[in-house]
DNA sequence: AAGCATATACCGACGGTCGGCATATTCAAG
DNA sequence: CTTGAATATGCCGACCGTCGGTATATGCTT
């Protein structure tokens, strides 16, 4: 799974949002990193879709504007627990070798 | 950065390995998961050179065969630790929402 | 002799993201 | 009162990185 859309299914882990607030979630997610475009966005969101990891939630019409929440399903909430297992053990043995490196080189040893 | 770039970074924060001996090496990280193909890997390791995160630490002949051992740079050291802290924050973050979200549709509450 | 593991490397295809644009409305700045 | 930014969805071509296959070569196993 790439990072984009990791983000994705995180912002909507939290609660149903609709495209445009799910970009601004995942800019505060990253802490200003990552604005998704529009294009990849709303991409992601259809392929995600037809997954069946996410769904359309409701649609609301806001200032004459357009609306369309998604909601993470059953499915979604499995592979984003999953992928974030695997990314935290990842972390973990990158982290590990990263250590242990330091202690050989880095070290200023004696 | 995308997965095979950081599983092969992690590889090579090890120690000094030939560009099949991250593909085993990756394998045995992600548990058998992913297993780099060849034309990943090469180009991947190409790319990482350029990039000046990884450089060639020495070329030996194995059995008639010529091995290539690539090493991390200083700044592919700082680019794994960053990749790395990234992960696990999102990992944290992502995992957060998926508590709140079981908390409060999937809890039996009361 | 065939097949697998080792080892590097190229190639076309493909998927997903980027960057830009179109559309439409509301609000603030000049 | 017009320009620009923010909101909001969506399409499109370009591009990058990976996939899958192939080529090349050697040595071991069956």
């Amino acid at each position: 799974m790439n990072e984009p859309t990791f983000l994705i299914l995180t912002a909507l882990a939290g609660e149903s949002q609709h495209g445009y607030a799910v970009i601004e979630d995942v800019e505060r997610i990253t802490g200003g990193r990552v604005r998704l475009r529009a294009g990849t966005l709303y991409a992601a969101l259809d392929r995600l879709r037809g997954e069946g990891l996410i769904e359309v939630d409701r649609e609301e019409v806001v200032q004459s504007r357009l609306r369309r929440y998604y909601r993470l399903t059953a499915a979604g909430e499995q592979s984003l627990a999953t992928e974030t297992d695997r990314l935290r053990e990842q972390a973990t043995i990158a982290e590990r070798r990263l250590r242990a490196r330091r202690a050989d080189f880095g070290g200023a040893t004696a």
